[in-house]
DNA sequence: CTCCAGGTTCCGG
DNA sequence: CCGGAACATGGA
């Protein structure tokens, strides 16, 4: 496929990549690499540009969601401080159109871990029982399907890092292959009903259930509710008040963020990180600065 | 060595 | 309904 530049302006490619909501892109050299739809695919921006290979533009439009109404999104939030810090932080981010099944699939190994080991048992998982694609740029692997999941053991996956989230990847893996919950009839639910059908699957609650609907089926109405968005909840809308319960989180978020509460939570979860990263840092630069000696 | 990480599930008030 | 605890693993 001939390499192709498409004008993107308003779109950031590293800032989406790196957002916590995909897993299985790469660096590299002042690009990416990844797969989209099991086609390898290299993409690198620069400015307003960018210069495509492996796939067409319009796939590009369609999983990086550069059709997204960015402007009618923004103007749906809500005006506080929190989101105005947030959305000022976070210029061209999106939210993408993901695969179905490798997003519940990366979603259920989330829980309990950073990024960083998302993607390490994500790889792993991908090496192990993917189908392996010729790529310029590096070995790329597919998510293996629910069907080749369904056949490996339990010990198969612990030994991919998953640890106590094995069975719960395997078990889901094997009620999909079973077909006693269809992701491919999601489409037809309410959002509260696709949420209840992803939730009879093992390791899979209200949060990757709605990482799921956020990330993969165009619910933007859909608030994963994590350690990170709970904080902030917490810290900027709850200010003061004791005991906050999870449920009471839930109905806030769904009530006061409006149709695209999905993308506020995502531009509100990335400006958390990045700011608490750097405070990180600067704690570290304190801690390591030589003590004044005391004679 | 200790602490905690894009949670879920089960159990006891 | 709500709070607590267990659940593995790895990096800081």
């Amino acid at each position: 496929m001939k390499p192709a530049r498409l004008h993107a302006p308003g779109f950031d490619l590293k800032l989406t990549l790196e957002s916590g909501q995909v897993f299985n892109w790469h660096t590299h050299d002042d690009g990416f690499v990844g797969l989209i739809a099991d086609r390898p695919a290299r993409i690198e921006q620069r400015d307003d540009w960018l210069f495509i290979e492996g796939v067409t533009p319009e796939t590009v439009v369609h999983h990086f969601a550069l059709d997204h109404p960015m402007a009618e999104i923004l103007d749906s939030f809500p005006e506080d401080e929190a989101m105005r810090a947030a959305t000022a932080a976070c210029p061209g981010l999106r939210i993408m159109r993901q695969p179905m099944w490798e997003c519940l699939g990366t979603f259920i190994t989330s829980s309990m871990k950073q990024v960083p080991h998302i993607r390490k048992m994500s790889a792993a998982v991908r090496e192990l029982w993917g189908v392996g694609v010729d790529s310029p740029w590096r070995p790329l692997f597919s998510y293996p399907t629910p069907d080749k999941l369904a056949s490996a053991s339990e010990a198969d996956l612990r030994a991919c890092g998953l640890g106590f989230r094995a069975p719960n990847l395997l078990g889901t893996a094997r009620m999909i292959s079973e077909g006693s919950v269809k992701l491919d009839q999601l489409a037809s639910l309410s959002d509260d009903e696709a949420r209840a059908e992803l939730c009879k699957l093992p390791g899979v609650g209200e949060k990757v259930a709605n990482c799921v609907l956020l990330f993969s089926c165009e619910r933007m109405a859909a608030v994963p509710i994590d350690v990170w968005i709970g904080r902030v909840l917490r810290e900027k809308y709850f200010v003061r008040k004791r005991k906050v319960t999870a449920s009471r989180l839930r109905d806030f978020a769904d009530s006061y963020f409006g149709p695209y509460a999905g993308y506020a939570q995502q531009f509100l979860f990335h400006h958390a990180r990045t700011t608490a990263r750097k405070k990180c840092r600067d704690n570290v630069r304190i801690n390591t600065s030589p003590l004044p000696h005391v004679h």
